[in-house]
DNA sequence: GTCTATAGAATGATAGAC
DNA sequence: GTCTATCATTCTATAGAC
């Protein structure tokens, strides 16, 4: 038997406690620090143990990075699959962009580690599985060109949002307005429903 | 007698040869590695000297970043002053992402860096001469509003530039077709002339 | 302005006991 | 799953000669 659908998923094996433990820790350093600002001992002390007892759930630091570059990734799975469902290019691109809109603003002090941190970009573009899932993305990004015009529009969507969501002028503002206004402005930019 | 018109220039005193090489190559790997990513020893490598003679020019690797920052921040001097001298802060505006779109282009590599590397970013929002710099730089970019819509359309038009510029789909993109396809797109969210 | 040489701390990573 | 102890390497930074 041919095996079915191809998942989009990336998680590998299940996390257990003592992983999930390091990977907040180390989400949260990270996205103040950066990767190479972080080191294995401040995600030891963060998370109240030794280096050692972090490289017992990790084997390298790269690992660490991996697990929760995917782990992050795979909050996308879901709107990705949505967006792929749609027959429509243009539907499908709007079904993305009003999760990812979510999903920003949700994760909104991560987001700009994991987009552009220089290891994690290298990683995004270099690992396989998350290769394949980011040209997903832009597929389903680009909406129905390729040209210059469709690539330009589709780069500039995926770091608008972030960007507006990250931004120090906007730090103070509640995610239910802000999503709002992030909305708003988009829909100057695309089509989006309602 | 008073002191004149006090100027936006950032630059301390103006550097030397061999201090320009280092600045250069700093840039270059930094934009690539991230300031954590990026040790004196790469540096020194780069300019084809040791770190000894690196230790020379700047007492430390913060004053190299701190140098660099100048460099780059310098450039938008002149299109801050511009936007500064309109009345009308709009137009105001208008003058100031016309340039900074231009600039944007011109230092595509080195401007995810400059605007998302942590260790900059908690630069320009503590070394004073920069935060300074900075706040001049959001208060023409928010226009004529300071509320909530103002902040995160100021937040996007910046988001829009870097983003559009840097992103790998659009990296065969040449300069001149890229400028224009950005500002088609930036004119979708705010007045731009012509 | 550049070099050699080095100090002292921190890095990623491993061995082996509990 | 966590610890202590350790290794080799790299890091920022300095002293002093040329």
């Amino acid at each position: 038997m041919v095996s079915a659908e191809p998942t989009v998923r990336l998680t590998g094996a299940p996390r257990s406690a003592a992983q999930t433990r390091v990977l907040d820790a180390a989400l949260e350093l990270i996205s103040a620090h950066g990767v190479s600002g972080t080191s294995l001992q401040m995600i030891a002390d963060a998370v109240g143990v030794t280096k050692a007892a972090v490289y017992h759930q990790f084997k390298t630091k790269d690992e660490i990075v991996i697990a929760l570059t995917e782990r992050e990734l795979d909050r996308l799975a879901d709107a990705l699959e949505a967006a792929e469902a749609e027959e429509d290019r243009v539907r499908a691109r709007e079904v993305l962009l009003t999760c990812v809109v979510d999903l920003a603003i949700e994760r909104r002090g991560a987001v700009s580690t994991l987009q552009f941190d220089p290891v994690i970009v290298r990683l995004l573009a270099e690992h396989k599985p998350f290769e394949q899932f980011i040209s997903r993305l832009y597929g389903a990004l680009l909406g129905d060109g390729t040209g210059a015009a469709a690539r330009v529009e589709a780069a500039m969507l995926s770091g608008v949002i972030s960007t507006a969501v990250m931004h120090p002028l906007v730090a103070d503002i509640d995610d239910d307005e802000l999503r709002e206004h992030v909305l708003r402005y988009m829909r100057r930019l695309v089509d989006l429903p309602e």
